[in-house]
RNA sequence: GCCCCCGUAGCUCAGUGGAUAGAGCACCGGCCUCCGGAGCCGGAAGCGUAGGUUCGAUUCCUACCGGGGGUGCCA
């Protein structure tokens, strides 16, 4: 199990002094272990160290509890330590640890949620993800992949990673001969035929083309050599025109990759494929057989061998997946893969190349997403390329927004299918969580400017009486407000962006029952009666209370940044 | 056949060994002379089945049942 990072200053020091604890008293040594108890009212971490350590020291929990609580040091911002249930250890912390919490969270700013893994554990991660043929639009599945990268993307880099965002674009072999010849027929008045492609996109394409080069460039010219010539030639432009609207759609949904590697340009041209295949064989990884040139992937995990180069002598598409590991392995230390389920047969032969070529399994991470089902109202809608049927992730971002597309799937964990009912998430949008997130930093705002319109003096959050702040909507806050670096680190180690989302859902319900509770402006009215009369009575708790909001607003704010989901002052 | 994913409230999903399993939607009942009711409070409702590991299992393992996806010298 992957320990709890040891991010916040305070829980570290804990983390020391448990662990001093435990050797004082004589006790066999282990991880601390803190968490967060899922009862408010159990304090505000607790560790299992005691439970854990009854089997090895074979003494009761309760009694290796109490000899926890009797050795340890325990620090001046731990208001309590008790023990509880078959002996828990929990930690209340003083209420200065809240007030130092606003203080700190007002001087990060943008920075409060980030966090920096230990140096040996940094890493250059890159994130390859879309990657979807640039033989046709993006449809709204591939949403989920854009929304999910960009994400992990932006926590790994919160985290002290370096990050490069990276599309590999298929712009080579058999499947760019084809789209020409797609092209060539749509401009021509030819007939497709099963195979083509075809769709919207395809006619726009080409109608660009013959825009951009005129009608001759569909027609065979001396150096094609050919029908097949051709059919490359106007390949290779239509699929560079279709992947800069690929590029410009990502970019509509606020995603921008640093690296746009073509497999032609990259890998073919420069000879990567080549060179790749004669290191696996030197290292001893590729054998012939057959006629053809296998790697040992068998060895390394995969079901069997697989083919580098066909007995045609052409290279296969995996000997390029070889020469594209190897060349990302050159610019990064870790590699990241998000691929859909309908990819899943490839994690094995992956890392069984990686292997071959003497990259770590560890520093190969292929994670796989399960399929979106898109829908309209409740019934499936086809997503056939071939009839043109698909919905384009552009429409879709048109009509709902962003914000909405990337929330709705960055909410769910990877290996759940998501339903993404177009009904739904269109008509009832009010009713999607990202506006409840959304609306709680846009009331934030309007508090914020009523006061300034009020000519509300809130005084140097540094000087604000922070220890007024004691309502238990209040604490609540200022309890879920503190979670947001761990929130952040576990989020990015288990690259699990929901667990930020759910985070983000939880804080802003947080504040609108913090809202509803504790009046931060006093009324208008000035009636001794009405709700928030205490605020009027005493002005320190409304300069307090101002300063947790402006607070909570950052935290909410960084939090949706990370999932690149936009914090809007109004809506 | 083999491989992967899922099965938690009526529905959509959180919860990757700990205390009384959480949200949203839907349903029932409350809350605006007051900073944004896109909100708040209360109610009813659940871990597919059977074993195993463990002090402790929704979580890990095995089998079974149910649903989804994959399985090319295609690209």
């Amino acid at each position: 199990m992957a320990r709890t990072p040891l991010i916040d200053p305070v829980l570290a020091d804990l983390d020391v002094r448990l662990r001093a604890a435990l050797v004082a008293a004589g006790l066999p040594e282990a991880d601390p272990d803190l968490e967060k108890p899922k009862q408010a009212d159990h304090g505000d971490w607790a560790t299992t160290v005691a439970l854990r350590l009854a089997g090895p020291a074979r003494r009761k929990p309760r009694e290796i509890a109490q000899l926890v609580v009797d050795h340890l040091d325990v620090p001046e911002v731990v208001a309590e330590v008790s023990i509880a249930g078959p002996g828990f250890v929990n930690v209340r912390f003083a209420h200065r640890y809240h007030e130092d919490l606003v203080r700190r969270v007002l001087t990060e700013g943008t920075r409060y949620g980030h966090s920096q893994v230990p140096a040996t554990e940094r890493r250059h991660v890159n994130v390859e993800f879309v990657s979807a043929n640039p033989t046709g639009p993006l449809h709204v599945g591939a949403g989920r992949w854009a929304a999910t990268g960009d994400a992990i993307a932006e926590l790994l880099s919160a985290t002290g990673h370096q990050v490069t965002r990276e599309y590999y674009v298929n712009d080579a072999g058999e499947q760019i001969r084809l789209f020409g010849e797609s092209l060539v027929l749509v401009a021509t008045g030819g007939e497709l035929t099963e195979e083509h492609y075809r769709g919207h996109a395809i006619v726009e394409v080409a109608e660009q083309l013959r825009a951009t080069h005129g009608q001759e460039l569909f027609a065979v010219q001396p150096e094609d050599d050919g029908e097949a010539g051709r059919a490359a030639r106007v390949g290779v432009l239509g699929v560079e025109a279709m992947r800069q609207r690929i590029q410009d759609g990502l970019h509509a949904m606020g995603v921008d990759f640093d690296v746009w590697f073509s497999e032609r340009e990259g890998l073919h041209e420069t000879g990567a494929i080549e060179a790749t295949i004669a290191e696996l064989t030197e290292r001893g990884e590729a054998y012939e057989a057959e006629g053809a040139l296998f790697l040992r992937t068998a060895e390394h995990g995969d079901d069997k061998d697989r083919v580098l180069r066909r007995s045609d002598g052409r290279p296969t598409y995996f000997a390029a997946d070889c020469a594209y590991l190897r060349d990302k392995w050159s610019r990064a230390d870790q590699l990241y893969y998000l691929l859909g389920a309908d990819h899943h047969g490839y994690v094995d032969r992956l890392k069984a190349a990686a292997a071959c070529l003497g990259v770590p399994p560890e520093r190969v991470e292929i994670r796989i997403g399960q399929l979106v089902n898109l829908l309209r109202g409740g019934e499936p809608v086809r997503m056939s390329k071939r009839a043109g049927e698909t919905i384009d992730l552009d429409e879709v971002l048109e009509e709902v927004g962003s914000d909405v597309v990337r929330y709705h799937f960055l909410r769910q964990g990877l290996d759940t299918t998501v339903d993404f009912d177009l009904a739904v998430v269109a008509a009832q949008s009010m009713e999607n969580p990202v506006y409840y997130v959304q609306y709680a930093h846009a009331r934030i705002a309007s508090v914020l400017r009523n006061a300034d319109e009020r000519g509300f003096d809130p005084g140097e959050g540094d000087d604000a009486d922070l220890s007024l702040l004691t309502h238990p909507a209040e604490l609540a806050l200022l309890t879920a407000m503190a979670g947001l670096p761990l929130v952040v680190a576990e989020a990015a180690e288990l690259r699990a962006t929901q667990r930020l989302a759910r985070y983000a859902e939880e804080l802003a319900g947080t504040f609108h029952r913090f809202y509803t509770e504790c009046r931060i402006l006093a009324p208008a009215s000035g009636d001794a009666d009405a709700p928030g009369a205490e605020v009027a009575e005493d002005p320190a708790l409304g300069r307090a209370r101002y300063h947790l909001a402006v607070a909570a607003k950052q935290v909410l704010a960084n939090a949706l940044a990370l999932l690149r989901v936009s914090a809007p002052e109004r809506m």
